[in-house]
DNA sequence: GCAAGGTC
């Protein structure tokens, strides 16, 4: 009889490694090509055999939509550039034969569940199986969860598949049926796509787009008062409200200016102590590494998984804030200090008696924060992967060191019944920013003045000011967005968000993200039919039902037909609505994806007729910006009195002001409805 | 080909 053994499935080749020190299993293999190890577990002999993420998905088993028939495939057969799975495939498929018992020891988490449960069920024998329990990958842990193996979590894993089938079913279905709807309208195939993450992420960025392009700025006044101390010019800070109209200013700056002297009422000292940020997670890295050196956050995770995979640094994918408690920061840090540019510092560093870091907050299940290994780059590092080696560790440095010493002198000025004052800012001690020098903390020094001195006014300047509209999103901003409503994955944000680019959604603009027609053309569709999926409630809806199913209150059948039923009549009612197009030659499409149709659409544009205001046929964009303009018109009315041909003048020059905004002022001007008061008073 | 989720 051949000898049998325990099968312990690790979720990845690192994890596998640190479960084999745990459990001291002290002989390693290598089958085709993946290491495994080899050691004793409850007096019998085991295996730890990594995966890799995933080895199987799920798969269409048929064309065309409505589809509800799919089955679990391996990764390597279905998925492009999935061949490296193979070899994960085959070494299960070669150690499970005998097996006389497989322990799921992959993340705790229903991925984690799926992951291990999938190589059982394909390979293996889900009667003889166990789970461990453990959300750090540290010894003591480790050794707790091995020792407390569970019986197989059911419902852990009913949830996790139940993920996967709802994802699939509204990803792939709504996909299918816009590439049928433009197919249909253009006679080109083009690959489009929907799912529960994308297509929220889509409408944000419209929304702000379109927050934007209707923006109308809007004017207030200011009074702004310098003050000359030793041939310099200083601005006070207004400490009264704000004038806002422009009789009103103008009335504040004649009293100023005959009151002609300011007292110094009053001298403030403080100390501000800054302390150090928080070592990485991934958002912060690519936030950081965004803003500092213009790299996507894409390519962060990927140049991040690189030095991740050469042992440079510690896991990536983590959200977590906090350093492991049981690291040993000192053997790090005197690594480190062999490369030139951190030895100063780490010297510094290790001339005390213990290394605290400043964790942070956040934290993650499965693990720490990202710190550098203090392995040294043994090949010359690439220009991008030195700039975020050298981002991660001058963090990690950073948080063990002082906190930074802010100087701060604040002056209190009078004129009258006007309060000013004035601040400076000095920078006592750089602490933690002498490493981590990106973060820049702006100095002003102010000369030394004794309180109950009278100074003179040098100037008073009445400012016009403009409100602004809302930033356009960057990559690394939508990628903050997308964590704070927690959609999405560390794993998967950045990846896609390039879906969104490749799909013709997004282009680059500047800095920022634009949505193009089509992304809007999809979002129209979107929400005339798929309402739920535009939402980050449809997400909050799955939690709960994978919630639900993990509790064993509803099963994963039942879950997934909800999911079937409101999907279904809604793809038929597409499938109708594409018939009845091609039937009539009709403009059916058109509508959906919100283009004009003949005696519906906006003057001004030629998209769908949304309302017709004040007789004027507009669009949802373009009704929308002239109700921002009519009701900024009061405002500016009231702050500055002027008329309404003048506004529009003003708006129309004024950078901020919304792109649908400048085409409705252009239209208003052309059609000579600009001389009437839109409140129907002739000016 | 289409999702989102793991990880090389």
């Amino acid at each position: 009889m051949r000898e049998t053994y325990v099968l312990i499935i690790a979720e990845k080749p690192k994890a596998a490694l640190r479960i084999a020190q745990a459990l001291e299993f002290k002989t390693r293999h290598t089958l085709y090509g993946v290491p495994y190890w080899v050691g004793v577990y409850r007096d019998r002999k085991a295996l730890i055999v990594p995966a890799a993420g995933h080895l199987f998905t799920l798969k269409a088993e048929e064309g065309g939509y409505p589809v509800f028939k799919y089955s679990w495939a391996p990764r390597h057969e279905v998925e492009r550039n999935s061949s490296y799975l193979r070899k994960f495939f085959k070494i299960f498929q070669k150690l499970s034969s005998n097996a006389e018992l497989y322990v799921n020891a992959c993340d705790f988490d229903i991925e984690g569940s799926v992951i291990g449960y999938m190589i059982i069920k394909v390979f293996g024998d889900e009667r003889k199986a166990k789970r461990v329990k453990f959300s750090s990958l540290t010894r003591e842990e480790l050794r707790t969860a091995f020792n407390n193996p569970h019986d197989l979590d059911r419902e852990m894993i009913e949830a996790g598949l139940c993920r996967h089938e709802l994802d699939w079913l509204w990803g792939i279905n709504v996909s299918r049926a816009l590439m049928d709807i433009y197919r249909t309208l253009t006679g080109r195939r083009y690959v489009l796509s929907a799912g529960r993450v994308q297509s929220p992420t889509l409408m944000e960025v419209i929304k702000r787009q379109v927050e934007r392009d209707t923006f109308v700025p809007v004017v207030s006044f200011d009074v702004e008062v310098r003050i000359e101390i030793e041939g310099k010019m200083f601005r006070l800070t207004n400490r009264f409200p704000s004038p806002v109209s422009k009789v009103r200013a103008l009335e504040i700056a004649k009293k100023l200016r005959e009151l002609r002297r300011l007292k110094l009422v009053k001298v403030e000292t403080s100390r501000r102590a800054v302390a150090p940020p928080p070592p990485f997670n991934l958002p912060d890295l690519q936030l950081e590494a965004s803003r500092i050196a213009g790299i996507s956050p894409s390519e962060t995770l990927r140049i991040a998984e690189s030095l991740y995979l050469n042992s440079l640094i510690s896991y990536p994918r983590t959200n977590s804030q906090r350093l492991p408690k049981d690291l040993n920061n000192k053997a790090i840090v005197t690594s480190l200090s062999k490369i030139n540019v951190y030895k100063d510092h780490c010297m510094r560093l290790l001339r005390r008696p213990k290394l605290i870091p400043h964790n942070g907050r956040k934290d993650d299940p499965a693990h720490p924060a990202i710190y550098p290994t203090g392995y040294i780059p043994r090949k010359k590092l690439s220009k991008k992967e030195w700039i975020i080696y050298d981002l991660i560790t001058r963090r990690y440095l950073s948080t063990f060191s002082d906190p930074a010493e802010i100087l701060n002198l604040k002056y209190t000025l009078l004129a009258g019944e006007y309060t000013f004052s004035l601040t400076g800012q000095k920078i006592e001690s750089k602490g933690w920013i002498d490493i981590y020098r990106y973060v820049q903390i702006k100095e002003q020094e102010l000369p030394s003045l004794q309180e109950g001195s009278a100074l003179d006014i040098a100037s008073v300047k009445v400012v016009k000011k403009y409100t602004r509209p809302p930033p356009r999103y960057t990559r690394a901003t939508l990628l903050k967005w997308m964590e704070s409503v927690n959609i999405g994955t560390e794993a998967t944000r950045a990846d896609i968000l390039e879906v969104l680019f490749k799909r013709g959604y997004f282009r680059p603009l500047g800095n920022g993200i634009e949505v193009s027609t089509l992304g809007m053309e999809v979002a129209a569709i979107l929400e005339n039919y798929f309402s739920e999926l535009i939402s980050i409630e449809l997400t909050r809806a799955f939690e709960m039902k994978m919630e639900a199913v993990r509790l064993g209150k509803k099963s994963r059948s039942e879950v997934v037909r909800e999911a079937v039923s409101i999907l279904s009549p809604r793809l038929l009612r597409i499938k109708d609505m594409i018939k009845e197009h091609k039937l009539t030659g009709g403009k059916v499409l058109e509508q959906a994806v919100g283009r004009g149709i003949n005696g519906k659409s906006c003057v001004i544009c030629g998209r769908l007729l949304h309302r017709v205001v004040d007789g004027i046929p507009l669009c949802k964009y373009h009704a929308k910006a002239y109700e921002s303009l009519k009701s900024a018109y009061f405002i500016w009315k009231e702050r500055s009195d002027i008329d309404f041909n003048e506004y529009l003048k003003a708006i129309v020059k004024n950078k901020s002001t919304g792109k649908y905004v400048k085409e409705v002022i252009d239209y208003l001007m052309e059609s000579g409805r600009s001389s009437t008061n839109v409140h129907g008073s002739k000016t």
